[in-house]
DNA sequence: ACCTTGTTGTTTTTCAAGCAACAACATTTA
DNA sequence: TAAATGTTGTTGCTTGAAAAACAACAAGGT
């Protein structure tokens, strides 16, 4: 008879989110320690209450996490972790497939409907997002792109986004350095670190914006990538003629100052 | 103003089992079909009550499913659904590896104990889990395999694990057809599909098993791979004296009879 | 007679779901 | 300008459903 000893919390959390309850979690991770218990030994084990192990087992051998011996009484063994979490996994991913058709179905049918949307400033939470709109801005280029940027963040997440936009829109560039082949497709600006990367805003203190990007497509639409320290990341995104105006005003300067200055 | 149009239950529960609540899904579905909504016309549009609207939205926007605009009043804009179901998964598959990490600990940390769990008979569910469990068993073999099996579980399922085995080890199948290459590797004998595939039960009437087979692994490791219809699949494996004895004789018996009549 | 297994039914807890009321603010109307 | 009206966003409370926890008992084995 061993200890229910106490689980890390996060295990549990996990395990719920994979979609087991409480008590299937417990179970389950006490059945992994031992081999072959009773019903008995599982309730002493994980310290789930007795009656209650009864439906919990039913619900594991079902979800294919425990075996079942043929015994009297009946003996339960768990399956091996990753071979559970598998089988586990393999259920959502299936429920995300099917999901994923429908929603698709549903999106479909939304009328484009551009309306007054090009009023709004949006904000976009998560780098996977923010990397998807800027795609999407890049995709749709008629005339020109301009980008101005850390260098971390142009190699990482924006130089991939830029290939498939088509020789016949002017891509300019301007970051704080460039590290390998320049390519001739793009009017390259580079601009002395200290002026990027780091903005002077009280008397003698500076306020670092690490991985910062404006973008800025055919004059229209905008894109600010905040870099926020730990923070999760986030964007503003918009076709407003205000916001846009002012990205213009912003990267015309600061390109006037590369070319008196840098160059 | 649309109509909440209602929304099919299965798409409910998969979203559900993506980590949404009920409201959260109505919400992220009735966003699809718009742009831009207010929290009103998402409760319009959704049906959730507008008081609730709000503590759901900010929920969907920090799992990455909507975003917000900066105007007052606030807008919402759903991702598109491959991207937003991506953000979902994300999530869950990092718990899942987080999950198999610390369980592996935990597995890891049993000790052996062989104990008499070689008396037990252990029920498996789950194709998965079936193949898992023959794997490990080819994988243990030092003298023999023997194989009893229908063709089509053997193609399928079973022919792949062999592989591994080593030259040292006996390897005798009995099927009832054989396409494509003989392996030189093993022992095959064929036996006419009435046999292998339907079996007289009771007078006239035959009981088809499809896809069956039997395992046994130096003499010493069973298993029973049981077709089951359309339900679950399902076997039985056991290092029990008593069942393998029983497997022994029926593969011998079979075998036997496959020398003197097929052959 | 005693203990263990497995089952059933009931209570408590927890969290989502649903509702009512209100402060803040903007828009309209007198 | 002031009153009337309406909308946004919040707070708190009630309802309801599912999991969690407990109590009690029939069946069977020693």
């Amino acid at each position: 008879m061993k200890a229910p000893r106490d689980v890390p919390n996060a295990l549990l959390e996990s395990l719920k989110s994979l979609g087991l309850t409480k008590y299937e979690a417990l179970v389950y991770i006490g059945l992994l320690r031992v081999t072959g218990a009773t019903a008995t030994e599982v309730h002493e084990i994980s310290g789930v209450p007795r009656a209650s192990v009864y439906p919990v087992l039913d619900r594991l051998v079902q979800k294919e996490l425990v075996s079942v011996s043929h015994t009297t009484p009946k003996r339960f063994d768990a399956v091996p972790p990753d071979q559970g979490v598998e089988n586990l996994m393999r259920r959502i991913e299936s429920d995300a497939e099917g999901a994923r058709t429908v929603l698709d179905a549903l999106y479909r049918e939304k009328r484009p409907e551009a309306r007054d949307s090009q009023e709004q400033i949006w904000t976009i939470y998560g780098e996977e997002n923010i990397r998807a709109r800027l795609a999407g801005m890049f995709r749709s280029a008629e005339r020109s792109v301009e980008v101005l940027a850390t260098w971390d963040l142009l190699q990482e997440s924006v130089l991939a986004l830029l290939e498939p936009v088509p020789d016949s829109v002017q891509v300019d560039i301007v970051t704080d350095c460039w590290k390998g082949e320049r390519s001739s497709r793009f009017g390259i600006h580079i601009l002395p670190l200290a002026t990027l990367r780091e903005t002077r805003c009280a008397p003698g203190k500076l306020l670092p914006y690490e991985s910062s990007g404006v973008f800025l497509v055919d004059d229209a639409r905008a894109l600010l990538w905040l870099g926020a320290g730990d923070e999760q990341r986030s964007a503003l995104y918009s076709e407003s003629a205000g916001l846009v105006l002012f990205v213009r005003r912003h990267i015309t300067s600061v390109t006037e100052w590369a070319r008196t200055t840098g160059q």
